[in-house]
This record gives structure tokens, C-alpha cells and sequence, in this order.
DNA sequence: AACATACTGCTAAAAATTTAGCAAGAGCGT
DNA sequence: ACGCTCTTGCTAAATTTTTAGCAGTATGTT
């Protein structure tokens, strides 16, 4: 089971990007947030392909499509902070998460340091 | 200046990633990483290719090309970092971090948490 | 109910990517 | 110095990706 999944095309990983940023989308919401907007025919045929490779479900609303990763977010996140993790940080943690605080422009707000001083102090007594 | 990079192609990108994780490789060594092996010739001829497109540049080493990232790793890192943010962590650190957490099997060591927690405590002082 | 609009399915074609072959030159060991 | 191996440059071809066109069907608006 489980066949390999070939790694998806540059459009084909525009569209997922997107549809994993809402949630779930239109043929034309997807177009609309597309980069460089090609055709919405174009656009279909790539959700169909996606559908077809397994990538994809679409549910029935109206006269439209609405297209849904099959993948979870939460499982497609973690892949992706792994590839992100092992490529740019050495599997790193730490330079990983300066990285993540040097991002912002906005000092991060005072609260949010709170929360994730409490991720840590849980870490610690789970001993994760 | 600065016209937009179109998007990399998928063996782009995969050869942009293991140019990443090792800094630099041969033609070869390239090969030996790729997933999916195809010809050394194939994986020259795309080498040649990011370069021309100005994504790598080349040092003779004795007989062979050694090739480089042109963008520093450290930019690089930046924008696969805030990528990976806003496509599936709705550009939340807290929810980014907690994925981190999660990821490595081993628990993590008490000297990275308090590592970790420096880094919060410091960010703190310099209102970040 | 008729019209305009917005979809879909399917198909063909254009464009881009990806692949490999072949000739030539450099380096290395015998 | 010879032959062997590994490299590159260039080119052509195969494959995949990406695009759009056209016909048909549903929706909903007047």
C-alpha cells in the first residue's frame, strides 16, 4: 500500500499551497489567488489531475466544485517542517526557531513569548 | 532590477535542496543524492540551467565543476521559512513551534530547552 | 419560459521540463 | 607515452506539464 507519491509540479504545488492556505477552494477562488493566472480551463484540468492522483476531493456545492486536500493540514505541516528542518537547519531546533523570531517585523508580543515559554516549561515535565 | 524568479521546476528544486543541505556538491555528487536518479548527463544539463538562470555558480576544483547557492543559505532560509508559515501555520510562531516540538522523536535534551528558553528570555529584554 | 451566466467534461495543442547521446579534453596510473 | 576514466559542451529527442477551446448542462434572473 501506500504507493510512492512523485513529487508534485510547480503548478501543482501552487494550487496545494493555496487550497492548504484556505482551507478549501473554487475552480476561480483558486485562479483568482493564482500567481500567474492562466486560464480557468487550465486551472480545472490541474485540479482534476490533482483529484485523480489522489491529492484532492471535491464536494458538490451548488453548481460548483469545492476542492479539499486529502491530506490533513496537520500531517502535510509536519512533512513540510521536516523538509524545511532537514534542508535549511541541519535538523536544528534551535537555529530553526531564531530563524522563526527573526522573521517577524513586529516584535513579538509579549503574551505570545508567555505561550511559548509555557510550550517549553510543558516539554520539559512531559520530558519530550 | 531584480526581475521576479519564476518558480523553480521540480528537479530544480530538488537539486537547489541538496545544493542547501551540502553547501556545495559536483555534478556526481548530485547525482548520487537525487532521489529519483536519472543520467549524470540530465543532471549536468539542469546544473547548467540554474546557472545560466543566475540560482548557482561553479568553481573549478582539478577536473570538475563544484557548484554553489548563489542566494546565501541564511536568505534562503528566510523565505522557505516564511513560506512554510503563512501556507500552513496562518503565519502563527506559536502554532510553528508547537509543530517543532512535536516532530523529533527523541525527547529533546534539557540543554536545548534551555537553550531555547534563553532565546525567549532574550527576546524579551531586546523588546523583540 | 427564455436568456444570460457560470459551471463541467473532454480533448488537442503548445510550451516547458527532463532526459540521454556523442565528441572532445583533462587527469591519472601503469 | 599509452590507455582508461571522468569530466565537460553541446545537441536532439522524449516526456511531462501547462494551457486553452469547445460543447453540454445546470443555475438563477428577468
Amino acid at each position: 500500500m501506500s504507493r510512492v507519491k512523485p513529487e508534485l509540479s510547480r503548478r501543482e504545488r501552487q494550487i496545494m499551497d493555496i487550497l492548504y492556505r484556505s482551507g478549501a477552494a473554487t475552480a476561480s477562488e483558486v485562479l483568482a489567488r493564482l500567481p500567474d493566472p492562466p486560464s480557468n480551463s487550465a486551472v480545472r484540468t490541474l485540479l482534476r489531475i490533482l483529484e485523480e492522483k489522489g491529492h484532492l476531493r471535491h464536494e458538490q456545492d451548488g453548481p460548483r466544485y469545492v476542492f479539499h486536500p486529502i491530506v490533513p493540514r496537520e500531517a502535510a505541516r509536519r512533512n513540510a517542517m521536516r523538509h524545511l528542518l532537514t534542508t535549511f537547519f541541519d535538523s536544528s531546533n534551535e537555529q530553526a526557531f531564531a530563524a522563526m523570531l527573526d522573521l517577524g517585523k513586529e516584535p513579538l508580543a509579549e503574551e505570545e513569548l508567555t505561550r511559548l515559554q509555557e510550550m517549553i516549561d510543558r516539554a520539559r515535565a512531559e520530558g519530550r
